[in-house]
RNA sequence: GGUGAGGUGGAUGAGUGGCUGAAAUCAACGGUUUGCUAAACCGUCGUACGGGCUUAAACCUGUACCGAGGGUUCGAAUCCCUCCCUCACCGCCA
């Protein structure tokens, strides 16, 4: 959610943000919108107090007549005050449409992207921001995708899956779910290496923590959700992570705060199909480890190229070819200022695969989630945050599978044989 | 799931209709004292949103918030209703 500078003083740099997003002149409306909210919004409270204030002065004043038996003076004050509450009811339904307005439209007003964010429309319009520069793995004839190597190595099928839940529900097996366990103590092990604190929360959340982070309203109807209960499987570990910070107010000393954990994710994909969704390359259910920061506004871009750098060395030690994108304006997320796609070279599939997103949210998060912290001066601001995939497993999955097969079996990288037991699956 | 007790500021905890945005203690922060530490003493010590003044801050002032929402009343932390949560015991159980 845009904090309300956005509308007024950042008027303009809120419009050129939003056209970057390629919004049309009619959406751009609610930027005024929301300003003209905000003075009413003002002017309602002025006029709301001033009557409030009157009613709660004449309220001691009637006490004080009461005590000293003066009934006629108190009656009269009282009928003062049924009048005046009148005209607050009257008031406080226009400002509580006033605030539902607001509300409505600043949580369809995505975040304004920073100024390094390309245009676009699309993936198509994304910026390499780092390319692939070494040679590609060439694979030998009769290289298999990864949904034929798990047939051929028994590890994982989705048919079973279907049997048991659905499709996109892969089930792993033997050496390959061992794989999969390997990968995520290994991702654990580097990021709390670097500095970040293991965390494993819940995997449901309530609506309240579903809205602090942004998925909700904008994302319903992507989440799992169950009824009875009125909980939300969590479609990243991001959401109950960062929901940690929610209504705090951190000491400056405090920073940076460096959360990891690693989760399931649950994401119904509703509207996905073709190719996409062949094998591992789009699943309802796939595990990830998450990285979270809470950072000084001043320090958020270092703690990204941070992350960054933190994700190379993954995907560096694992021995995959892959190549950074700085997302458009058009394909960005809602609520991201600025955020780096990593993408590794599939060369069974011969295409790209999206495996990490790392983003920064500037306030936008923080402002819905209440996550602020107190200045040098003593002051509360709000803080920065960030987050990024340390990885998701599914589709590393592939790409490792695909990229180290060999006619003789497919190799472990070096740095993961320590967590596998076995350095190939043959 | 059943029964009972309860939810007050960073913590403990007082407060059953107006003098309470909230006692007291502790913690924290600033200062005095001190060779250092400790102790003692003094002071500060919620958040959000308005208005005034201002370049701004400071400052002054108003409103709201004592789990959430609604109700009664001139007036609610305090009374009533609904919901949520916590604790204890019982039941069930991985």
């Amino acid at each position: 959610m845009l904090t309300l500078n956005h509308f007024s003083e950042l008027r303009d740099k809120t419009i050129l943000g939003l056209k970057k997003r390629n919004w049309d002149d009619d959406k751009l409306g609610w930027v005024d919108k929301v300003a003209a909210l905000d003075i009413e919004r003002k002017e309602i409270q002025t006029e709301l107090d001033n009557l409030k204030a009157f009613s709660n002065q004449a309220s001691r004043e009637i006490g004080n007549f009461m005590k000293s038996g003066q009934k006629g003076e108190a009656e009269s004050l009282k009928s003062q005050v049924a009048r005046n509450k009148i005209r607050i009811s009257d008031l406080e339904s226009r400002s509580d449409a006033n605030k539902s307005e607001m509300q409505e439209l600043l949580y369809k007003i995505p975040n304004i992207p920073h100024a390094s964010v390309p245009a676009g429309k699309g993936s198509e319009d994304n910026e390499v921001f780092q390319d692939w520069t070494q040679p590609m793995p060439s694979l030998y004839d009769g290289a298999l995708p990864h949904w034929e190597l798990a047939d051929k190595y028994n590890l994982f099928d989705l048919k079973l899956g279907v049997k048991i839940t659905g499709a996109g529900f892969p089930l792993y097996r033997g050496k390959g779910a061992k794989l999969q366990r390997a990968l995520i103590q290994f991702f654990l092990d580097q990021a709390t290496q670097a500095g970040y604190e293991e965390i494993i929360p819940p995997h449901l959340v309530n609506a309240d923590t579903a809205t602090a982070t942004g998925q909700l309203p904008d994302k319903d109807g992507q989440m799992y959700f169950c009824d009875l209960d009125k909980l939300y499987l969590i479609p990243t570990a991001e959401v109950p992570i960062t929901n940690i910070l929610r209504d705090e107010i951190l000491d400056e000393k405090e920073f940076p705060v460096k959360f990891c954990g690693y989760t399931p994710c649950f994401r119904r994909e509703a509207g996905s199909y073709g190719a996409d969704v062949k094998g591992l390359n789009r699943v309802h259910q796939f595990d990830k480890v998450e990285i979270v920061r809470a950072e000084h506004p001043d320090k958020s871009y270092q703690a990204l190229n941070e992350m960054i750098e933190h994700v190379k060395s993954l995907l560096d030690k694992l021995e995959l070819p892959y190549r950074i994108l700085r997302l458009c304006g058009g394909d960005m997320g809602f609520t991201s200022a600025l955020t780096f796609d990593f993408e590794i070279y599939s060369a069974a599939q011969k295409r790209w695969l999206e495996v990490s997103s790392v983003s920064n949210f500037e306030t936008y998060q923080s402002n819905r989630l209440k996550l602020r912290f107190r200045n040098n001066e003593g002051k509360t601001q709000l803080a920065h945050t960030l987050n990024g995939s340390a990885l998701a497993l599914a589709r590393i999955v592939a790409g490792i599978l695909e990229n180290h097969q060999t006619p003789d079996g497919i190799l472990i990288p070096k740095a993961l044989q320590s967590y596998t037991g076995f350095s190939i699956i043959s």
